[in-house]
DNA sequence: TTGAAAGCGATACCAG
DNA sequence: CTGGTATCGCTTTCAA
């Protein structure tokens, strides 16, 4: 019953060899011969072998380069998805770290052609944001031919073997957004409406059809309008708002899934209607505070940047450590911040910025993954 | 500019002695002259020394015994916050880590039985839920004093010299719940009842004050009644709310801030106004599902025990691998649990179950802090 | 293709 | 009190 770990050496000598052939075994080098690798990986099995993380990384010489492919956006969001990750690498076992963080202002193009290039440069890992998925796919594909993995953030690459996604559960944000807004609007009846990116992107499919759903079961008085998709366009998202709300005399809410929620606030108001309508929003930064803070915006769902960001580091770094394995999948609740709480929320985000200053020096407590 | 990292040795040469002395003077053991131990101090911060975490967890051969002192409960919450604990400990950069858990069904005397022998046993950490945070103050000291990191968890001990603690934000709490309960209630005037366990207890304090400000500040025409006090006791609870259903007939919601919803329930039903309250509950246990499946229970405030365990366990992580300095403080934000994303966390939990009986060996992702 | 050995940066000894 | 050295488990390089 003695805990002993398992080493290379137990395995070496378990099979009268060398801990250097083991360890090339392990790691599917070219320079083993294939009955020596079988022969290796079953005991390996048997003995139950799991290889110390510190050990490895104190050995390790090579430093660790990861680039991170996101977004400039127009909000606070993906400053904090980079803070995230910074804060985590500052924080891991390992003292090599490079992190190169590639930010593009627009989708399309620009991007595959920085994904390419951290493919080409053979860099140790990759943290993404998929904006087009399914044109996206292939990309990922290559890279995980190369024996680099991917982490997806924020939208899911599905069937693209990316090694690895952190998102937040687009079923309980969308849920949650139509319980909310039933319970808000008590005995009301009336339309509701919802604005989103494209109905083309998966999350945005998920959060409209868990929204949908959850209003039908429960508070069946509301009526859903078609939803509005705005392309991640604030001209858009003001314009069709704007449309929307002179054609639809019984509107009682609206629930803004994306991040462009300002267009639409300021089309409440400027069509008079801004404290007649529950307004629910996503995500949490600056220029939202007043607005929650007045009681225009009645709840925000804020999806947590970063913490996103932090555990798409850890899920890199352990595909990393471990070589592979299968796809890890993390799904965050999000978080639902109103005027009550909304203090709460702010001191936190101050006190990241405050103690990013002081102490460049990493190694700060993890955080709290809030 | 090259990023080298100053180790032991880089240190001891400079000062042109030794890499042990070095060690010692930088974990103040006794034998080392104050002089020593001044320069090296100097020159290890001079230089910008940090240690090495990975070549640490290495060579350290001691194997880390940390107790868990905890309640038995009447819920899965502690059940909950066991199981975080042991999670991270498994997926730690650390083999040697002996997790002992000491478990006691009521709370008193006991506690501080089993905390006095941790010490006494020269235990690695403890991680300890302060029951009655004053009483319990001079044995964390003493623990402190041996030089043992103390983390609290769920409840504080102020002025304890514990090293950490890991709680959710009870203000947060206190305010999204009379925020909830002003914006469910929609028009609805009349009186509004709180329960907990005791006023003595800073963290039940603090979320009655923050429930009764918010309340006042944004509902003025609900009244708060005077908080009902169970002290852990279901009966107590049962009891005592039969009492408050009969004398107050305008009496429109109840936010049970303790465990012990389920007696709350009950007394409701049995005074036939279920479904004519707004109960505002807290946590999430097997048998507060059905209800809140039931729109019984409108929202149930969620704290989160796996990660609270998680949190505890990597707060004591931090200090024993850094030994000492400044005390960590993880405040969390609850979840909100309603109809809606209800089946969200129970699928999260099952599967947490199924995973935990699948691979026992550790190792598995960082789950995800949600 | 395989074996042997030199580190990585700390801890924990044992001599002096 | 201080200096030296074996050791932890793995990666990496150099010979065989």
């Amino acid at each position: 019953m003695t805990k002993k770990t398992t080493t290379l050496h137990d395995i070496a000598k378990a099979l009268n060899t060398s801990i250097g052939t083991v360890h090339r075994a392990l790691h599917d080098s070219p320079d083993v011969s294939p009955e020596t690798k079988a022969k290796v990986l079953r005991a390996a099995k048997s003995l139950g072998y799991r290889p110390n993380l510190a050990a490895r990384f104190l050995s390790s010489k090579k430093s660790l380069r990861i680039t991170i492919n996101t977004l400039q956006g127009t909000t606070s969001f993906w400053d904090d998805i980079r803070t995230g990750v910074q804060e985590e690498a500052a924080s891991a076992p390992i003292e090599n770290v490079d992190l190169d963080f590639k930010t593009y202002s627009h989708l399309g193009e620009l991007q595959e052609e920085v994904f390419e290039n951290a493919v080409r440069d053979r860099v140790d890992g990759i943290i993404t944001f998929p904006s087009h998925p399914k044109t996206f796919r292939p990309w990922i594909r290559r890279a995980t031919r190369a024996r680099i993995p991917v982490v997806c953030a924020v939208t899911d690459a599905p069937d693209s073997g990316r090694s690895g996604l952190v998102a937040v559960d687009t079923h309980a944000s969308g849920a949650i957004a139509a319980e909310l807004m039933g319970k808000f609007l008590g005995e009301q009846a009336g339309s509701v409406a919802i604005t989103l990116f494209d109905r083309a992107i998966t999350e945005h499919a998920e959060k409209f059809g868990a929204f949908e759903r959850t209003l039908q079961a429960y508070y069946p008085r509301l009526r859903l309008l078609e939803p509005v998709e705005d392309h991640g366009m604030a001209a858009e998202a003001y314009t069709k708002c704007r449309t929307l709300f002179e054609e639809s005399a019984d509107l009682r809410g609206i629930y803004v899934t994306t991040e462009d929620s300002i267009p639409v606030i300021k089309a409440a108001k400027d069509a008079k209607l801004l404290h007649r309508l529950t307004i629910i929003t996503t995500d949490l930064f600056p220029d939202l505070v007043p607005h929650i803070r007045s009681g225009a915006v009645a709840v925000t769902i804020y999806q947590r940047p970063r913490t996103q960001g932090r555990m798409a580091f850890r899920v890199l770094l352990k595909h990393l450590a471990e070589g592979g394995g299968r796809s890890t999948e993390v799904t965050l609740a999000p978080h639902l911040v109103m005027r009550g709480n909304l203090d709460f929320f702010l001191q936190r985000q101050s006190k990241e910025t405050t103690h990013e200053k002081a102490s460049r020096n990493g190694g700060e407590m993890a955080g709290d993954f809030s």
